[in-house]
RNA sequence: GCGCUUGUAGCUCAGCUGGAUAGAGCAUCGGCCUUCUAAGCCGAGGGUCGCAGGUUCGAGUCCUGCCAAGCGUACCA
């Protein structure tokens, strides 16, 4: 429909250009937009104002002539000029009830475009550390990340998610320990815990099943393991060098390989614990990313070879470092620590390098928003490599604060207390969980009421929009229990007769929805989807509340089923790319 | 100190990339169930869009400077 206008407006203009009225030079950004006000028609244009200028001409003067030039349509039925030099358009009401048809007869269909079509795009989210269950503030992550993955697709992208897997690295080691030391209570040593070990009930439950399995076969005297050890933060010492001590004795005690084993097995059990904790959230990825194994192949050495052989990496303090401060970044960064380890960043680098190489055309990465100061420096590096910086788009989502009612749920990951995201879920269910998730902007700081998503009561917006659905599914019930017959066709022959204000709005709300469903993909912001499933619901609730539906008149009743039906069908493919539920019955 | 994000109704938030009289939900107040589900609808009150400048026909939206909150400023991941 806008595309249209559109089209129509850029024929004046060129109309206009070659009357000399305006500068053939003069190319104007035309912007047509949905009027807010019914006075001011279905949609309004600002070219005039816009060109008023660069013409040298009166606002309202031009147009006037715009309008003069513009080709007739049928679409059209009426064309204002209004306030300051808006030409509002008001659209014939016939041309708006095709919208009907095209609904019930694209189905599932409707909506999705083809503006992405042959472009691949990764989407990378989530990525938490497996060193323990998935949080509330992960489940923000998940639920926007999958969102914006199924826009994409919806949008004609071909999606790739990701879920990049940080298998290496001192947590790794942590965790590992700390699941020893777990297990060697279990068996009977008494070696106090480190405070900066990870002291969840997890890790309890997985050393639990290690000494069940395999017996007293890693026990250790706690005499040895405690033995020279630097004290930890309690006994005034450092909690880092501790825990680092700890690590290195169990390494020693226990062999390469037996360390291994508990390395694998917390791995193991945790990321089996996220993926089916995801996949319960509706969360699915493609692919499962190892850093491990960037290392294992020499991915990380190779992007370090590429980066040194561009001239971005220097020695200094025994360190290896990347000059990224010449790229934008506000200082340069450590590749390889003094001790020849490998930064967490340089594994990073390597990613994106892999990423990049795999020839995708937009990289999104979707990262809790406390890493922000990490975007410089990987764009830094992904410049530095010599490829396009722009192919990605790191999206930022705050954290959740959550409350119970007006009181703040304390978390706290060191004492193991924090909610998990599985709890959240069951909670307050799947749909409620989603739905607040994504209703709001990704930047925004968010409050998550657990008591409102949990209120089974009309405070709860999730039920609203559901209840919409609902209310259509219970309308076609009445509909068999009266032994009426639908006659679609009846009904798409006489759409005409929908000449109530509440149709006519929702025609014009059906008819956005692939606009909105395109913009909120492009723009990654899945809220616009919800907010538009809210006006839509709000709509039809009215539209209900003011007229009967199921009325004896044949004519008009099958034009109103069909129309709400396709209020149906938007609702349900609108819901199932937030995947939440379209029950027939509440 | 510097950087990122955010300041819009009592509360939680939208505001379609600069447009017309700033919107919704909750909360408050008043109405609507013998007729398709009242988890709904209709109406009322409630605003210096953090503050101050600037840009222009026009600013909640853009630019500058302040103020406030959250986060970040590691040879941690």
């Amino acid at each position: 429909m806008k595309q249209k206008l559109e089209a129509l407006i850029l024929t004046a203009v060129d109309t206009l250009k070659n009357e000399g009225v305006i500068d053939a030079g003069i190319t104007p950004k035309i912007t047509i937009e949905n009027s807010r006000d019914l006075q001011h028609g279905d949609f309004a244009t600002n070219v005039a104002l816009v060109l008023a200028k660069p013409a040298k001409s009166n606002p309202r003067a031009l147009a006037e002539k715009i309008v003069a030039a513009l080709p007739k349509d049928e679409l059209v039925s009426r064309i204002e000029i209004a306030g300051p030099g808006f030409i509002n358009f008001f659209i014939n009401p016939d041309a708006q009830f095709q919208i009907v048809s095209q609904i019930l007869d694209q189905g599932a269909k409707f909506g999705l475009s083809q503006t992405g079509a042959g472009q691949k795009v990764q989407v990378e989210f989530v990525s938490a550390n497996p060193t323990g269950p998935l949080h509330v503030g992960h489940g923000r992550g998940a639920a926007y990340g999958s969102v914006v993955a199924d826009l994409l697709e919806a949008a004609g992208f071909t999606v790739h998610r990701e879920y990049y897997v940080n298998d290496a690295g001192r947590q790794m080691d942590i965790l590992a320990t700390s699941i020893w030391l777990r297990y060697l209570a279990e068996c009977g040593e008494v070696v106090p815990f480190p405070t900066n070990g990870y002291r969840g009930e997890y890790v309890r439950e997985i050393a639990g099943d290690i000494h069940k399995s395999a017996g007293n076969d890693y026990r250790r005297p706690a005499e040895l393991i405690v033995e020279d050890i630097p004290p930890d933060e309690p006994q005034g010492g450092d909690k880092e060098t501790h825990i680092d001590a700890l690590i290195a004795r169990a390494k020693t005690l226990l062999g390469v390989s037996l360390y291994e084993d508990f390395f694998q097995i917390g791995l193991k059990t945790i990321l089996q614990d996220i993926r089916q904790d995801l996949a319960e959230f509706g969360v699915n990825y493609q692919e499962w990313f190892s850093e491990r194994s960037l290392m294992e192949s020499g991915a990380v050495e190779e992007a370090l070879d590429r980066l040194r052989q561009a001239g971005y990496l220097y020695e200094q303090d025994g360190a290896t470092w990347f000059a990224s401060s010449r790229l934008g970044d506000e200082k340069d960064r450590v590749v390889i620590r003094d001790n020849g380890q490998m930064t967490y960043f340089a594994s990073d680098i390597a990613y994106h390098m892999n990423k990049l190489d795999r020839g995708y055309d937009k990289i999104v990465n979707i990262w809790g928003a406390d890493h922000h100061g990490y975007i410089p420096r990987v764009k830094a590096s992904i410049e530095a490599l010599g490829a396009d910086a722009s192919k990605l788009t790191v999206l930022l989502v705050q954290f959740a604060v959550l409350y119970r009612g007006e009181e703040k749920v304390q978390m706290s990951t060191r004492s193991g207390e924090f909610v998990t995201l599985r709890q959240l879920r069951n909670e307050v269910g799947q749909d409620a969980a989603r739905f607040f998730y994504v209703m709001r902007r990704s930047e925004q700081h968010m409050d998550f009421d657990l008591k409102l998503a949990t209120s089974k009561s009309n405070e709860n917006p999730v039920y609203y929009v559901q209840y919409a659905y609902a209310r259509v599914c219970s309308v076609l019930r009445q509909l068999d229990e009266k032994n009426w017959e639908r006659d679609i066709t009846l009904g798409m022959d006489n759409l005409n007769c929908l000449r109530e204000e509440h149709e006519m709005a929702l025609l014009t709300t059906l008819a956005r929805y692939p606009e909105v469903l395109e913009r909120s993909a492009l723009m990654y912001e899945p809220h616009q989807l919800v907010h538009y499933l809210r006006d839509l619901a709000t709509e039809f609730h009215t539209y209900y509340n003011a007229h009967q539906f199921l009325v004896e008149d044949p004519v008009i009743r099958n034009a109103r089923l069909n129309l709400i039906c396709a209020v149906k069908q938007v609702l349900s493919n609108g819901l199932l790319l937030l995947k939440i539920n379209t029950p027939e019955a509440m």
